[in-house]
DNA sequence: GTAATAGTGTCTATGAGACATTATAAG
DNA sequence: CTTATAATGTCTCATAGACACTATTAC
């Protein structure tokens, strides 16, 4: 029926990391991007990826992807990781049939990006207003999706704010995930179920926010692991 | 370093499905699984799955999804059907490094397996007591993890029932996928939050169980999709 | 003192859990 | 009638939401 080769026909696997913080001065979520060096694409703004096929020097996925974590298009910590999915198609990349094995990550420690790398507003990606090549802006909407749904029950917003952070910070960073604003009560009812489970303890310390009476900070005791709340907020 | 030819490597990306049904009368839920015809493993039950890349006729990652549902080695109509992650390493495959999207899906039409087709107790699949080749008893323990998790918020253990089913066989069939007693009138009132979101009705009609009081049916407006509730299971 | 923000207390609404009571079938 | 199971009603408890009130800082 159709032309059969002894050669497998062109294929690409790679991994691309969609990497997360929060900019605490504009108030909202950054992605990290690469400018691509090579083609397709060459200079253009993309996700931090790398081919998992080819010649492969990796042992698993999970390997792989902590070589393109420890690569200069990313190189720096992650407070969380997760596989968000696989996309794949005949014309995504205009090279060959391709796959793509994205993830959601998030950073929390403070970064200078590299020259090739650069934070960009989350909103901006995620719409498409920026556009990016492939389907990057596809895969960012279904990043942000993810991390939208899962921290309506879960705590994973916290990883934003590093090891210390304070009730109020954690206030901002659900309000601005869910885009909506949250009640600190809420939260702050959500922050001690986290320290009677053992999730967090006070630190004693404070620090000042803007103006106003200082804020009392708690420090994560599991800071790799996610807390799951048994409601999710509600609408 | 190592030897590098200028012909790519040896790599697979499959798609594997773990398609659930659930069996009244066993009371449990079965995994289909496809006797293998070729080598490797040729004879051993494992999950029916296709090979991606190589000679792809496929457009898409969904399409190829859509194309193992047709062959012989599914050939049944999906009540519900989600990805749920993608592995990959050097080991799981004898012939070479390999990667492998696998999903969940669920079949509420009574079937009749074909000659190379069994459906086996998930339990057992997914505990590793019925040992598969590769490493498919770890994909049907996180396809089961994925159930388990998305079962305490969702309806999704109403996709096992089909259409028309009534409130007992609901508690059922969450009692079995939450492997815990589960009371009716909390099914009830989940039940009562989707008639009134517009996604079930009463039928009027009724059907008899084992003796006593017939039971009042309802029937899916939205068969496709899922009701989220704003609370979990708790315990 | 005032202004600003942090932190606490209290009330309501919702829904899961638990269990008692009533309803409808078969024999 | 008895027995079995379905369906309903009622109570408690936990927690999100809402908002009032008090506390602690800077000036």
């Amino acid at each position: 029926m159709h032309d059969r080769t002894t050669l497998p026909s062109a294929y690409l696997h790679t991994i691309d990391l969609c990497l997360l913080r929060y900019n605490r001065e504009r108030c909202e979520l950054e992605i990290l991007l690469h400018q691509r060096d090579s083609e397709p694409f060459a200079g253009h703004w993309a996700l931090p990826g790398i081919v998992v096929n080819g010649d492969v020097e990796d042992r698993s996925l999970n390997d792989a992807v902590e070589r393109l974590r420890r690569s200069s298009k990313v190189d720096m910590p992650l407070a969380w990781l997760e596989q968000v999915g696989t996309v794949g198609d005949a014309f995504r990349d205009p090279r060959c049939w391709s796959s793509s094995t994205f993830y959601l990550g998030i950073v929390s420690d403070p970064v200078q990006p590299g020259p090739q790398q650069g934070f960009f507003a989350l909103g901006e990606v995620a719409s498409g207003a920026f556009k990016l090549p492939f389907d990057h802006n596809s895969l960012v909407a279904q990043t942000r999706e993810r991390l939208f749904s899962k921290s309506l029950y879960s705590s994973l917003p916290l990883m934003f704010l590093g090891q210390e952070f304070s009730a109020p910070e954690a206030v901002s960073i659900f309000s601005l995930v869910l885009q909506r604003p949250v009640l600190k009560t809420s939260i702050r009812q959500r922050l001690l179920k986290m320290s009677e489970a053992g999730y967090l303890q006070e630190t004693g310390r404070k620090k000042s926010g803007d103006g106003g009476r200082p804020q009392a900070t708690v420090e994560s005791l599991k800071p790799t692991e996610l807390y799951l709340f048994d409601r999710c907020f509600l609408e």
